[in-house]
DNA sequence: AGTCACCTGATT
DNA sequence: AATCAGGTGACT
């Protein structure tokens, strides 16, 4: 499941494979992955235009053209993004895809069909995010901001996390895995966190997302769907049932916002 | 703040 | 056949 470090590697890979690239044609194949704009309208827009960046920002692709347009990408549980050597060998699973002039194609699959994709012009682009917190990997991401932040909120700490205006970029497993390291109890409120478990738990986040987004890179080799959980070993998530490696308690899962955490019950009081 | 819809493939 | 997976936005 693609979280930030996902994305990263995915954005990395189009990077080198795609900058200079131009459009010969593009086809949206489905239409409620474009929603509410039309198919027709990216194919239009973004046919003839050269590929002059890759951007990430949270777990959003954005793939800035030569003539002020942006395609904006979100892959959401199941989509994945990437070049390959000639359409003809997408997926039945994909959901748009691109020629590119040198014969080369670019692939937009999804086989459970919540992913996103747009065209805005490229000015635009800063309304449409408007929502997006932080960049964890940021330089402005500080202890002291994430502290403050953190504090005029009485959240659970999983949702907090998970809330993309806040932080952006953490998923499920990210959150989960975080906590963890910083031995906090998903459901306890965040404000009430003292300073320096706040300070351990930025920490964890920037740790956990350098080494993530390594791993998921060097991983991420073939194109494909990403395969289930993260790219290195899970301390906690979905690990319901195991022993801890840290306390050999036994790992639960309990229900936050309809979706499942996992934590260790000694390690996260 | 909490719940559901969006989807389909994997699992039970 | 029923349930679960979860990122996000719309809804109550």
């Amino acid at each position: 499941m693609p979280e930030l470090p996902e994305v990263e590697a995915v954005c990395r890979k189009l990077r080198l494979a795609l900058i200079g690239a131009e459009i010969l044609s593009a086809h949206v194949l489905r239409p409620s992955v474009a929603r509410p704009q039309q198919p027709e309208e990216i194919e239009s827009r973004v046919t003839g235009q050269i590929v002059q960046g890759v951007r990430r920002r949270g777990k959003n692709i954005l793939l800035d053209l030569s003539r002020g347009d942006t395609l904006h990408v979100h892959l959401r549980m199941t989509g994945n993004l990437y070049v390959v050597g000639d359409v003809r060998f997408r997926s039945a699973a994909t959901r748009a895809y691109f020629e590119l002039t040198d014969g080369r194609g670019l692939i937009f699959q999804d086989s459970r069909l919540l992913g996103k994709m747009h065209v805005y012009k490229t000015d635009e682009i800063a309304r449409v995010l408007v929502n997006l917190g932080m960049e964890p990997l940021d330089k402005s991401f500080t202890p002291d901001w994430f502290i403050n932040r953190a504090r005029a909120s009485r959240k659970p700490a999983k949702i907090f996390l998970m809330d993309q205006s806040h932080v952006a970029g953490l998923g499920n497993i990210y959150a989960a895995e975080a906590l963890f390291h910083a031995r906090i109890h998903p459901a306890k409120p965040i404000g009430n966190l003292r300073k320096a478990k706040l300070q351990e738990l930025h920490g964890g986040i920037v740790g956990l997302l350098e080494a993530a987004v390594e791993s998921a890179y060097n991983a991420y080799a073939t194109p494909g769907q990403f395969s289930e959980g993260a790219f290195f070993p899970c301390a906690v998530y979905d690990r319901e049932g195991e022993r801890c490696a840290v306390c050999q308690r036994m790992i639960r899962r309990i229900q936050q916002g309809g979706r499942s955490t996992f934590y260790c019950p000694g390690c996260q009081r």
